[in-house]
DNA sequence: ACGATTATTTGGAACGTTCCAAACGTTGTC
DNA sequence: GACAACGTTTGGAACGTTCCAAATAATCGT
């Protein structure tokens, strides 16, 4: 009674039965009485029992319990995701531990391992810059699928989720050129990110389809963030061909573009047309509404959840890469159509 | 061996000792003999060993795991504090489980059942709009401490750590009409909330102070986001006595004010004066930066943090309620003083 | 060489659950 | 009345760890 915890063992006593057949009523089996049930169900609620997760863990070993561990928090993008994945796990009845790693491959290691001590029965991840591949096989050999979501990670043979980076750029830039721009840049992110590769390689691509020569000068890198916007800006205003537009790295970097813009008294989506990349939910209120490339994040940790708990079920670990289709939002940032002076000036 | 998982047991017996000094070594006690802790450790990582904490919580009962539930986690003011928990959490060795509620009481409900049945030692929460103060007993009552953030809730017998919104709003107030300012708004906010109340007392205390007259046509009440913020402009232009500058309820409603600002032509700290609330990150490299009160959401997550880890390993359960000072941070947005013809223009 | 310390190590017995095989109590059938 | 068949219940024996009390080994002073 007062010696602590509420335990299965007192439950049975007070209600007069054993403890296996509490525990059959906790699982909610088929095999035993009702009138047991009801009654073992009173107590338990007349004790006010709490259920011991840990120790059931101990003797099954499926444990309820997910990880998901992401490079940065703060990114809208990714605590959106984090918001859906929170969703399915939750309605699964799941609980999640969330960490953040701020970039850091030791941080991430160490969560990581963490929270294999702690049995987490699957792992989803948006892995720290310079992520190896073999990271993640001791969880993978212990046969805890792990799910890649965001930055790929050549070589790792684990299950992938992202975004058609290649088709969103691509779709953007042929946009623009459709609306008459010549002169279009591809502003913010590291070089160095295969994220930043594929939407380079889909800025190129459709600049080619659309018969524009790539110059390499309209591509600057910078911070993806809003600070980066306005460096990026700045530094394509310095050129002598200047661009009448931008297809930027996301859309952290495209508010501060428009920010840069206006610093210097050119408003977007009337004298430069700028377009995003993520759809964050602040795209859509902004002033002017920016075009973007909508890739619902949201629903990306949805989907890559539901993916998780499908392999941690089915007790499966081969690896699937999927990529998620995006689709182009057109808004106000992007203007309309170049008129024929504009046009001539231009080009 | 090959009979899955790796335990203390194979490894006492691969390494000629047993489970008790595997037991020690694990814990670093200092009792075992270099010799033997060396052997021991070179066979655990031999082995590939995983240490299964969740045996371990069974048997002492400190678990290592705290719970933290927000109310919105795509609020970047609450990602951001979700950070500053991480970060503390993390370094001392716990890891946490993390939950969003979307302002649901009834997911809120679920969540902390669930993360009570997983054996958190603490929780961190920031409450759904309308949670009864009573909803943390049980937790409590079991001596698991619980630390209530942001949003205070009146009666309820646990610790909390909420902004000094009194204090900054007042600040605020005090640093527009030093500018000059005589017809200041309060943009955006549920009113029915404590925040609101309590900003809105320190805006109407400052007001006294600076013997300006209380008009509450210039509070307008609307969604605490950025649509709210531009909703909130376009209600106060349409008053025949109009505002020079606003206070906002957070930085995002602000955001919104500059957005609605400049769809009618008026440029944010030139022609009009805003200042938000929260001091966001994007509110420094937005154009023109915001002048806002630094909350500094991460350190107060930080603070929460240890404090809830203080608890816990104090093992009381007292509450103690604080408020967390804030600042003024002066940027562009709230513009410089008016000049003489302005200020006799608005009065 | 011998107790007395001190430094290490070690068998159980927990912790709270689930699972298995076996037992129980009915009822129905021959 | 014995047997089978069912529906329901039940004692252990796990699961992987920590803790305690007690055993053992090493060291020392005399």
């Amino acid at each position: 009674m007062s010696k602590g915890r509420v335990t299965v063992i007192d439950i049975a006593h007070a209600a007069g039965v054993s403890k296996s057949t509490v525990s059959l009523v906790l699982q909610g089996s088929p095999l035993v009485n009702e009138a047991t049930r009801a009654k073992v169900n009173a107590v338990i609620r007349e004790l006010g029992y709490v259920y011991n997760r840990g120790a059931a863990n101990l003797r099954q070993a499926k444990s309820k319990i997910v990880g998901i561990v992401v490079n940065d928090l703060t990114n809208s993008f990714l605590a959106e995701l984090a918001v859906g994945v929170d969703m399915v796990v939750q309605s699964a009845g799941y609980v999640q531990f969330l960490s953040n790693t701020g970039e850091s491959i030791d941080r991430q290691r160490e969560v990581v391992a963490s929270m294999r001590e702690h049995g987490i029965s699957g792992l989803i991840v948006s892995p720290a810059r310079g992520t190896d591949a073999a990271d993640f096989k001791p969880l993978t050999n212990a046969g805890i699928p792990v799910m890649i979501v965001v930055r790929n990670i050549p070589g790792a043979k684990v299950s992938s989720l992202v975004s058609d980076n290649f088709a969103g750029a691509s779709a953007a830039v042929e946009h623009l050129a459709g609306l008459g721009h010549r002169r279009i840049a591809f502003m913010g992110g590291f070089a160095n990110t295969a994220v930043f590769a594929e939407r380079l390689g889909g800025y190129r691509d459709a600049l080619a389809k659309a018969g524009i020569a790539f110059d390499d000068e309209l591509v600057v890198a910078t911070a993806p963030s809003r600070a980066g916007g306005v460096e990026a800006v700045g530094r394509a205003m310095l050129l002598a061909h200047k661009p009448t537009a931008a297809l930027c790295f996301n859309d952290a970097v495209a508010f501060g573009v428009c920010d840069g813009l206006r610093a210097r008294r050119l408003e977007p989506g009337v004298d430069f047309a700028v377009v995003g990349f993520d759809d964050v939910i602040e795209a859509e209120s902004a002033v002017p509404a920016l075009t973007t490339i909508s890739v619902d994040p949201q629903g990306m940790g949805r989907r890559a959840a539901q993916l998780l708990l499908k392999q941690i079920n089915s007790g499966k670990v081969e690896a699937e890469a999927i990529v998620s289709a995006v689709r182009l939002v057109v808004r106000q940032s992007s203007g309309t159509a170049l008129d024929a002076t504009a046009r001539r000036a231009v080009s």
